[in-house]
DNA sequence: TAAGAATATATCATTCTTGATCATCAGCTT
DNA sequence: AAGCTGATGATCAAGAATGATATATTCTTA
């Protein structure tokens, strides 16, 4: 699934022109966007939520030298599937 | 930010009424849901991707008896942000 | 606004991801 | 439709998340 998909899915379920599918995406990932680079979290239940966590991590690796290379700390966004969410996503195995 | 975040966004910066609103999103949401439950994987340019993939954790924790768990594998979500949005995630250590 | 529903937290050991870089592949804009 | 921009894969070691459960907290809906 690409952008280009949830702008299908808004024009044909939702009855929205292309232009303003277009709009409401790009708006919402935005304002999704600024949240977390404010350090807020998002929290959508029945979906999941994101949230700014500090690292700590310290080593990676240069491939071509084969050798480790230090890696300064910082923070990342971490997405946790709802519960629902994650218990049908778990069982997908099953097939 | 919470669901009423996005619709107070969409209402403001996108001019669209509550109803419209709260559509678009909870249809937008139900797709994602759904294409990630196909096993299919998202993938939005400038913001992040979506994966399932799969898990074999074997072991957690009942607290209350302090005892292990035989935990069953299966599969799970992750996302991972876009290039330029976990560098400047990152950078939020600076401040 | 208040009731109802969903999520965070703490716990431990094992499994897994992070992190830089180049080449390859794929999404997105014109 | 094609090119440009952006994402993935592979590598290794060490730090970090997962997972079940009950309670406290927070989000959502009627």
């Amino acid at each position: 699934m690409i952008k280009n998909d949830i702008f299908l899915v808004l024009e044909q379920k939702g009855n929205f022109s292309r232009t303003k599918a277009v709009l409401l995406v790009e708006t919402i990932l935005k304002s999704m966007k600024e949240a977390l680079l404010r350090g807020e979290k998002i929290e959508i239940r029945g979906f999941g939520s994101f949230r700014v966590v500090p690292k700590k991590s310290g080593y990676g690796r240069d491939i071509r030298r084969n050798k480790q290379i230090p890696i300064a700390g910082g923070k990342r966004v971490k997405f946790k599937p709802g519960q629902d969410f994650k218990v049908k996503i778990k069982k997908l195995s099953v097939e």
